[in-house]
RNA sequence: GCGGGAGUAGCUCAGUUGGUAGAGCGUCAGCCUUCCAAGCUGAAUGUCGCCGGUUCGAACCCGGUCUCCCGCUCCA
């Protein structure tokens, strides 16, 4: 565990000294949460995009793409249901320093009232066996009566609350409850606070005219609104979807972990849209194709397993995740939910438009179910940084830090290296450098000796270094050098770019 | 938000009972170099996270604050 934190802590240095990640407005002591992308980082990021994009879009021509506006119009969260479920009354217990959802707390209080009624109930049947009537013995019963007027008082207080935004009455009903903190058993309590998930911003220059908005807390809602216009002018056949790449924004109470929960996060997602009945198929489907898309990358079969939800959402019939075993353990990374009905509905009834597909097959229209598939782009991020951070011992006793990035993804293809800078192999290999620029992100260095020239390369998860030497002049070949093996082959000019199409294109990530 | 730990050069860290900062690596310029970081010469870089207090004097003591890591918690 302590191994895995120090490695977790290189990591993070290393990301920040090679220029992959820095934090937001460091020189202001950085914004609690939110990170930038550097140089390096800015080409993995983008390349991971390149790799899910091909997958989805390119490679299905069922799937097509989307990028719609982080501002959307309000109700949309209304219909969503992320007004309501983001925004939670939260209430410390000052003894135990635990957080609970107020509401939850309540809902717990009346569970355990309504088991009392029930053994009530359970002992009075044994006792009068057939002759027992419940209804009679709920409303006569005076322990049964006196604690079904306490749920009833509950709720109906509790409602009153929310519906008056009322949070000190609701402080004052957990006391007048007398709810103990399950773990401790104490009733010290702090003040209800709310927190609201989503951030708001206005629209409208002048504070008059200004109207609150939300940045999207998810991407999903963007494919759903789009859903018929999308669906009519690529006259697309249920069952297809729509991928979309794009920010999202959540207020999260606690962000932590590097990259792993920030406030300003980007989501890759897919919606499945499928005819009704025939969901839990293509979720399987999915679940397969995802967990295959991840293992491609071969970043280790055993880094990835799947988590089940028992707890469903409110809008999903099943869901599980993919989490992936980063530095501090088993997170999730992935999550497929198999979201039924739910959001095209609740947007036909917000926004009283039909949200149907007519289905050409059966001669019948319907609200398509919806089968999800949406992965943290910064989370994949962290989890190829992190499984391809390598500490190497080597033979001669010398170590090297080295990112086995997969090949595609590493934000160099190639770096060009003289051997050394006179006797004009710095004009050779500046002019195999700019052939291939046209091709690839390529780096060029001709400073220090070469054996830490590849170190640096190493250290970015160049995957192949090219040498120009002596010989290059003479013969026209050149040496490549590949970052895992440390192995060199030698080459012809002319057979440069072969080589490296083989060995790292695309293609060869898809299937 | 609570508790624990931390914040000194790009990175890793020293800094002795308070006397206005150092090392290694890295970076840059040049020399030297026939392939895996360790040759030579020179250089740059810090208001010691920030603000305030105590003091003749604070990187060091005190208070506050910001940020990061860990645990709890939360997580569509």
């Amino acid at each position: 565990m302590s191994t895995n934190q120090d490695s977790f802590k290189k990591i993070i240095s290393h990301a920040k000294e090679y220029g992959f990640i820095f934090q937001s407005s460091e020189i202001y002591d950085g914004l609690s949460a939110v990170y930038d992308y550097a140089h390096n980082g800015v080409e993995l990021k983008n390349n991971i995009k390149k790799y899910w994009w091909a997958s989805m879009v390119q490679m299905n021509d069922n799937i097509v793409g989307l990028d719609s506006s982080i501002l959307m119009h309000p109700t949309t969260w209304k219909a969503s249901g992320h007004v309501d479920a983001f925004n939670d009354p939260l209430i410390d217990n000052k003894d135990s320093k635990l957080r609970y959802r107020a509401d939850v707390l309540i809902e717990d209080y009346i569970t355990k009232i309504e088991t009392k009624i029930n053994k009530e109930i359970t002992r009075a049947k044994k006792r009068f066996g057939d002759s027992f009537d419940e209804n009679q013995f709920r409303d006569t019963n005076p322990r049964v009566l006196e604690n079904q007027k306490k749920i009833d008082n509950a709720i109906s207080v509790m409602k009153k609350c929310f519906d008056d935004d009322d949070l000190v009455s609701l402080k004052q009903l957990i006391e007048d409850l007398e709810i103990v903190d399950p773990v401790s058993g104490s009733k010290n309590w702090t003040d209800i606070k709310q927190f609201n998930l989503m951030f708001s911003t206005s629209i409208g220059a002048s504070s008059e005219s200004a109207s609150e908005i939300y940045l999207r807390p998810e991407t999903a809602q963007g494919i759903f609104v789009n859903f018929l216009n999308v669906q009519k002018s690529s006259r697309k056949k249920i069952p297809f979807g729509i991928a979309q790449i794009g920010k999202a924004f959540r207020n999260e109470i606690i962000a932590r972990q590097f990259i792993f929960r920030m406030r300003e996060f980007e989501q890759m997602e897919m919606q499945f849209f499928v005819k009704p009945g025939t969901q839990s198929d293509w979720y399987e489907q999915w679940k397969q194709n995802r967990i295959k898309w991840h293992k491609a990358l071969k970043l280790g079969d055993d880094n990835y397993r799947f988590h089940d939800h028992d707890k469903l959402a409110h809008y999903a019939d099943a869901a599980c995740d993919i989490e992936f075993n980063f530095p501090f353990g088993f997170k999730e990374l992935e999550g497929i939910h198999s979201r039924t009905d739910f959001d095209l509905s609740q947007h036909e009834q917000y926004s009283g438009k039909k949200l149907r597909y007519f289905d050409p097959e059966i001669n019948e229209s319907y609200i398509p179910y919806v089968v999800e598939t949406s992965i943290g782009l910064d989370r994949m991020f962290l989890a190829v940084l992190s499984s391809s951070f390598c500490e190497e011992k080597l033979e001669d006793n010398n170590s090297r830090t080295v990112l086995k990035i997969p090949d595609f993804l590493a934000p160099y293809k190639l770096a060009v290296l003289p051997l050394v800078k006179k006797d004009g192999l710095s004009e050779l290999a500046t002019k195999i450098f700019d052939n291939l620029k046209v091709h690839y992100n390529v780096a060029y260095d001709e400073k220090d000796a070469v054996g830490r020239r590849y170190r640096r390369q190493d250290a970015i998860g160049t995957p192949i270094c090219l040498t120009v030497d002596h010989d290059s002049a003479k013969n026209d070949t050149v040496t490549l050098r590949f970052r895992d093996s440390m192995e060199q082959i030698r080459v012809p000019i002319s057979e440069i770019k072969n080589e490296i199409d083989k060995r790292t294109s695309l293609h060869n990530w898809l299937s």
